[in-house]
DNA sequence: ATCCAGGCTCCTG
DNA sequence: CAGGAGCATGGA
């Protein structure tokens, strides 16, 4: 069966440059965008359903919010706009956030261009630390083989209307794993070291994502990297994917460096301090920031490699 | 072959 | 406490 509902919208709220920022990214595994809708599997209410989301074409730009399963109640409707809310930012005023670039002259080409969007969180929090380590120290692209590795592995599927989703495996299920289940799948020793490790962390409640909502972000940080394979950009990486932190800015980013690097002029890389530097005066909205850096990034390489 | 890729840990001085 | 060496792996 299939049920929607309407989510409304805080203008400006560009869902077409979400969906292209999805459509784009290498993490979006679990998450696919298609006919200018966003599929992906839910669980909601104890079970896995699968969740639509597309342009409501109605005034003012709401969204349309579906769920697909079986037995598909109200309250399921409920808690996936309240999903969909959080992981698109929906009810969020980003008024603020266009102010402060604004005062920036080298922002404002960069708030024009991202005028309505804001930063799309990944699924949930243990798939956003996990993507995170997966992508230290290797390039992107190989780390998208890896998460796609460990879904394939370990994670099921949802089947709905004749297809299968992938789904991303539960922290219990990492937590079981030996390193050398991981190692045939191309983690290097230390990546599967952090990620089990980790796993069993959020398993048995010793690393709680839900302690850490609300928190300052340098606090929030502190408490993360107090954990083994969680250094500070991953720190700040989960809290602005993961968690929805608006000031979290992983600074050390090499693609943030980079672009600072081009903003600055310095004919290299942007040192971590220099790229803090360039975001104080953003203080408050630096992940949107963040997030804006990336998402020119890869339209930047979407015009330089039209997708097949 | 060599260098790089959306870093982390651990050891120096 | 800042700085840097060493690490581990595949891809260009």
């Amino acid at each position: 069966m299939r049920r929607s509902v309407r989510l409304a919208v805080t203008p400006p709220f560009a869902f077409g440059l979400a969906l292209r920022y999805l459509a784009a990214s290498p993490s979006a595994i679990v998450e696919e965008v298609q006919d200018g809708e966003h599929v992906r599997p839910v669980r909601i209410g104890g079970r896995w359903l699968l969740l639509r989301v597309r342009d409501g074409a109605a005034p003012g730009g709401a969204l349309q919010v579906t769920l697909e399963g079986r037995r598909v109640r109200t309250a399921d409707l409920e808690a996936a706009a309240d999903l969909v809310s959080r992981l698109f930012g929906t009810a969020e005023d980003v008024t603020p956030v266009l102010r402060a670039l604004r005062r920036s002259p080298r922002f404002v080409p960069l708030a024009r261009r991202c005028r309505g969007l804001r930063p799309v969180l990944i699924g949930n929090p243990f798939e956003a630390l996990i993507w995170a380590v997966i992508g230290q120290q290797i390039n992107i692209a190989f780390a998208a083989k890896l998460k796609a590795a460990l879904l394939e592995h370990f994670g099921g599927s949802l089947a709905v209307g004749g297809r299968r989703y992938p789904l991303f495996p539960a922290p219990e299920h990492l937590a079981r794993l030996r390193r050398a289940d991981l190692r045939p799948l191309q983690y290097s020793r230390q990546k599967a070291d952090y990620i089990i490790g980790l796993s069993q962390a959020v398993a048995r409640g010793t690393l709680d994502f839900a302690s850490l909502a609300g928190l300052p972000t340098p606090e929030a940080v502190a408490r993360l990297t107090a954990f083994r394979g969680i250094g500070r950009w991953t720190a700040e990486y989960l809290l602005l994917r993961g968690l929805g932190d608006r000031d979290a800015l992983p600074a050390a980013d090499g693609g943030l460096r980079r672009i600072v690097g081009e903003e600055l002029g310095l004919g290299r890389l942007a040192t971590e301090e220099e790229v803090r530097g360039v975001a104080a005066p953003i203080a408050g909205w630096r992940g949107y920031l963040a997030f804006y850096w990336w998402f020119t990034l890869q339209e930047r390489s979407r015009d330089r490699a039209p997708a097949a």
